[in-house]
DNA sequence: CTGAAAGCGCTTACAG
DNA sequence: CTGAAAGCGCTTACAG
């Protein structure tokens, strides 16, 4: 292993000299740094004490790391951003790889030279963003919530814009709306469902679980939730997909099947990125702005660590909600207006 | 600061037995053990010397950091999938920021604590890239390609397949071939219109300079592109856009105004991600395999640096190309297959 | 501009 | 299960 010694032996000086050398201290001469910073290089010098720098967070999964996700990738970008403040740096952890059983999750992080951690969380576990609030380090969960007061976290509020969304659509003369989200029930999508279920309460309209579809969040599970809203019976004549890939996967297998939207569904979507101009027609969705959800998180950790003490804090930041083209009156209501135009199943 | 003294003096036991709670050590009681980790968590204590983690590389854009681009989130999961064989870590870093003026970059990265470095790069700043190789230090740049033996890069080939895109088309009886890139000409765009031109020259097509656009690259670009197109004279019945943007906002705009792909134009579009199944109609495409480029980039890195000698590897890795729905025959020959099918603007 | 020596933060072999 | 003391890797005040 290299160090100190071995490099000043090398390069024929003390290592003080290196020392120096290595700190850009500016009394050793350019000819002298230049040579030993070569060494340095040639044998992978890194510094095993001193100067080095302390100021790392880490970013880690307690479940399946999700790294290449468009919501994950716009979460990071918050996250360098919000640590930018107090000039600390991010550090990918591996937990399912490094986290040695017999030891406490301060422990593994501490060996990780990192002095807080922002997670990423799955419903199944949960526990251990719980354990590690318990040891007291300090650590912040984005896009969940938790009751345990030591726990920090930050989430946003998509009921209150999912509400919204699907007021909009009653608005719009639509009385059958269905309704899609993820399988895997995390606090954002119960929130969009709750969302779903009050607005309907609120207008008096019932609710049907035939018209809620629980499917894997992909395009092709979209795809799957449009071709069954379409083919039953008595068919809806809107739908809210309550999550990013099911909204585009369903928008696009409407152009594919020749399912004209809106005029023959109206589509409100999810975005967590900008994919609602991505797609034809552009989409009306509630939307999440992830960015500022990591800015959020790191800027409160990074805070609290660097002035000594870390206070646990919850927040929750508003989602916005979004009119674009996917949306529009109902088929009955638009066969009234212009009677020749859509294809209305309606007696 | 936190330290190991200030924790022994608190919790009313020597420095051995904290830096043996610290560590982990079995033979500190638990109850012990337990009190001293509060207090280190309570203080904010982070290791300033001992068996902290030595085995972190970085991550640093020399030109503006884009860690939420859909390119960038699935390099950086393949980075984080490359340097797990040799148990390395990730960490971003800020080198706008934090590398000072005064000091070389190696003596910045060996501050940060870094092994070696992942680079993203511009063409406005591939300079800081060659002086990085010139210290020594051990860095390999993703996606561009240099001269200097001494400077490791991975990148994609995409004229091959860029010719072989091309060269589909004219199979299918295109004749005039329309060619869209991003207006700041990396190697990537550079080798894809090479591909463009070489592609025709093999052909014996003529290269006509009007049906080359240069645009920003983003959906409004791509829209613009095919306004353009299809309000040209003696408009092309093809075109490939270069780039992921470029591409989705070209296809999403056809929808708009009524342009039938591939019928009244076939496009062929550039991805790095998923992106081609997200659209309608699904794309036919030049498809780089974003992941593996960091993969591999992490890898050959993390390998070099454990084995002890960091020796420079060039390397480039292949695109592949899909044909979807996007692509068809041009109008003219459509309407010999079928007189009534299309509308063909040709006499 | 450089080095011998003291010092700092941490770890560890030895003693109990 | 714990601690005094030696040791390790590095930095720095002092001397030249």
């Amino acid at each position: 292993m290299s160090s100190v010694r071995r490099i000043a032996k090398e390069a024929g000086v003390s290592i003080t000299t290196v020392s120096r050398a290595l700190n850009n201290d500016a009394t050793v001469s350019a000819e002298t740094r230049e040579r030993i910073l070569a060494i340095a290089n040639r044998s992978g010098y890194v510094a095993k004490t001193g100067r080095r720098v302390t100021t790392n967070i880490g970013f880690a999964y307690t479940g399946r790391r999700t790294v290449a996700d468009v919501f994950d990738a716009a979460l990071l970008d918050g996250v360098t951003r919000g640590v930018d403040e107090c000039n600390f740096d991010v550090v990918l952890l591996n937990m399912q790889r490094d986290k040695r059983p017999d030891e406490t999750y301060t422990q593994y992080f501490m060996r990780k030279g990192v002095r807080g951690v922002v997670l990423r969380t799955t419903t199944d576990s949960r526990h251990v963003c719980l354990a590690i609030a318990k040891e007291g380090f300090p650590a912040v969960v984005i896009s969940e919530r938790f009751d345990d007061p030591n726990l920090s976290y930050i989430d946003c509020d998509s009921k209150t814009d999912s509400v919204r969304a699907v007021e909009y659509l009653i608005s719009l003369g639509h009385r059958r709306i269905a309704f899609a989200m993820h399988n895997v029930p995390d606090c954002d999508h119960v929130d969009r469902y709750e969302g779903y279920r009050a607005a309907l309460d609120g207008r008096g309209l019932k609710y049907d679980e035939k018209l809620v579809f629980r499917h894997q969040a992909n395009f092709s599970g979209g795809a799957t939730v449009l071709q069954m809203v379409m083919s039953m019976p008595d068919r809806p004549t809107a739908i809210y997909l309550a999550d990013p890939s099911l909204a585009i996967g369903a928008i696009n297998q409407a152009q594919l099947v020749g399912v004209r939207v809106p005029d023959d569904l109206s589509i409100v979507g999810f975005d967590d990125t900008e994919m609602r101009y991505g797609v034809f027609p552009t989409m009306t969705a509630v939307c999440q702005d992830s960015g500022t959800l990591g800015f959020e998180a790191a800027l409160h950790l990074t805070r609290t660590i660097a002035k000594g003490t870390h206070t646990p804090f919850q927040k929750t930041v508003p989602t916005f909600f979004e009119v674009h083209d996917s949306t529009g009156p109902p088929p009955e209501i638009r066969a009234v207006a212009a009677p020749n135009a859509g294809l209305s199943t309606q007696a």
